[in-house]
DNA sequence: GTGGGATTGG
DNA sequence: TTCACACTATCCT
DNA sequence: GATAGTGTGTCTCCAATCCCACTA
């Protein structure tokens, strides 16, 4: 429901002082002595200075052109910006090279000042042609375009601000429309208390090492696979910082670090950087490159060493186990794999996607059934554990615009919620039909913000038709392989939920030219050993 | 003129 | 701008 | 069959507007 009260003018500057005074208030100690005078000048400057400092903030920046200011909530512009560049805040005179000013001028604009730009090329065209010319020269506008009818402007201390932003979220990518979205209805999240004792970032290192990650990331995906330099600057910098922080926030980046020296076949920087990553498929890809650089023995080592943490990974070694025993001439026991059963049905090809046409299919034979992959079991999972999901535990709630805790995925998650997680399955195993109190929380919580149950995608009919139909049992099963490894267990179940009478399936279509993935066949070999019907619906064109 | 992507503001 | 899934290409037996 | 790589739809709002490319 969208909310009716129309926002105070000033809306966006009420919003950024309860961040600056929430962070202010928690993360003091961060801040050196010279940023703490700036945040109190920010809270001191007055209103409409902070209003054009913000909307600024919120403009995609880091230039802003003075004629496309327009808000008329700011009494007087040019006072705000006089004293805004007056403190520091902005500056009125940027320089900007040629891209950065191409990006701001129009294609007209750029027509008028650069005459010689042929015409029937196109803006992007045109920046190539520019940037040859002036490659990275760093100049104002007024020199840029001595005739401008506008200035620019330009935040200062942006990393002060950002940094405001960065602790009052947790998160590299800040967004401060978070509320008004809320505001204005357009989302709800779960109420939890806050603690603001339990910080995010114990002490600026850390801060800046979150911040840090992010940059890193953001250059290895920027920079081409040949550019090494990239590559050993972060392993320079991973390496330098290991001492100080958890490891486990620097796995992504070793993992990536990896996988661009195995894309360029340097088996020896791939093989020092998988070791580094201890989680899947880390431990794996430690063996395969072992086996890469052919040191086989090595390598059978390496993976008898490795306890599986999932059935993919144990998958995964026994596949590869083949290959090393080949290397090393030894006889390859036969292993036995899982068949999933199947039939095949003969389509023609009318446009649609496969699983709409097994749909089409399926009704014809009367049943039921609905397109929903790996939400239907997460839905019900979410609705049955939400309030361990979303349990007061220390640091999980960082404030209040989160669709879960931040330890979601962390190895001590239920660790961390044993007795509540005892306590909700006790409840839930006392409940003679757990339809009453699902469907109670599926409407409570429809709307929600949450990384679990989306009502969109998964209607409550579609619920109450598995909870009538699939033993209790047989569904718990599923739910504790499920919370056994919420990361890994929760993609790979079967397109189709389909049912009739007293009957369910879960029907996994495959088309011409689609395989089961790894997951799927995962899932499904669990369906087999639990009993859980369901079938592959293979596709073939006539 | 149309359509689409980016930007903006609530 | 990520994630899960489909789809394609290649090499291999 | 195994593996790697690429493409795609959907993400965490919605309406209004701007700018560009394309077509007539
Ligand atoms: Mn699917
Ligand atoms: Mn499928």
């Amino acid at each position: 429901m969208v909310e009716q009260t129309p926002l105070p003018a000033r809306y966006y500057r009420d919003n950024f002082v309860v961040l600056v005074q929430s962070v202010s208030q928690r993360y003091l100690d961060l801040f050196d002595d010279t940023e703490q005078a700036h945040i109190q000048a920010l809270l001191a400057l007055d209103q409409d200075a902070q209003c054009l400092l913000v909307r600024l903030l919120t403009r995609v920046g880091p230039w802003v052109r003075s004629d496309q200011l327009n808000y008329p909530e700011i009494l007087d512009l040019e006072l705000s910006i006089a004293r805004l560049e007056a403190q520091g805040w902005i500056s009125t005179r940027p320089e900007l090279d040629v891209l950065s000013l191409s990006r701001l001028l129009r294609k007209a604009e750029l027509q008028a000042l650069w005459p010689a730009l042929p015409k029937a090329e196109r803006k992007a065209q045109w920046q190539q042609r520019l940037y040859e010319q002036y490659t990275d020269a760093q100049r104002p506008l007024q020199q840029w375009w001595p005739k401008a009818p506008m200035r620019l402007l330009s935040i200062e201390r942006y990393a002060l601000l950002h940094r405001l932003q960065v602790l009052f979220f947790a998160s590299n990518r800040p967004d401060l429309s978070q509320f008004v979205i809320v505001a204005l209805g357009h989302q709800r999240f779960e109420s939890y208390p806050l603690h603001p004792q339990y910080r995010a970032y114990a002490n600026r290192h850390e801060l800046e090492w979150h911040i840090q990650r992010g940059v890193l990331r953001e250059a290895l995906a920027q920079a081409s696979l040949e550019d090494t330099a990239t590559d050993a600057e972060v392993r320079a910098q991973l390496l330098a910082r290991q001492r100080e922080v958890p490891s486990q926030a620097s796995t992504g980046l070793w993992l990536a670090l990896a996988e661009r020296a195995a894309k360029r076949q340097d088996w020896r920087r791939a093989l020092s950087a998988y070791r580094r990553v201890a989680t899947p498929p880390g431990p794996e890809r430690v063996v395969r490159t072992l086996g890469r650089l052919g040191r086989w023995r090595f390598a059978e080592r390496a993976m008898n060493a490795i306890i599986p943490q999932t059935d993919t990974e144990r998958n995964a070694l026994e596949r590869f186990r083949a290959s090393i025993h080949k290397a090393l001439d030894k006889p390859t026991p036969k292993r036995s794999r899982f068949w999933a059963q199947s039939f095949t049905l003969c389509l023609p090809d009318d446009g649609e996607r496969v699983e709409r046409q097994v749909q089409r299919h399926l009704r014809n034979a009367g049943w039921q059934s609905l397109w929903c992959e790996n939400a239907l079991l997460s839905a019900i999972f979410g609705l049955m554990y939400w309030e361990v999901i979303f349990a007061d535990v220390p640091y999980a709630f960082d404030h209040a615009f989160q669709r879960g805790p931040r330890d979601q995925y962390h190895p001590q998650f239920w660790a961390r919620r044993a007795a509540l997680r005892a306590q909700c399955e006790a409840q839930w195993q006392a409940r003679a039909s757990w339809a009453c109190e699902l469907q109670r929380r599926y409407e409570a919580k429809a709307g929600v913000q949450n990384r679990w149950f989306h009502a969109e995608r998964v209607p409550w009919s579609a619920i109450a038709a598995l909870l009538a139909r699939m033993d209790k049992p047989v569904l718990w099963a599923l739910l504790q392989r499920l919370a056994s490894d919420l990361r890994h267990y929760r993609s790979g179940l079967p397109d189709l939920f389909a049912w009739r009478e007293q009957q369910y399936r879960f029907i996994e279509v495959k088309g011409p030219g689609d395989r089961l993935q790894e997951s799927q066949t995962a899932w499904l070999a669990y369906f087999a050993a639990q009993d859980v019907h369901y079938d592959v619906a293979i596709v073939t064109r006539p």
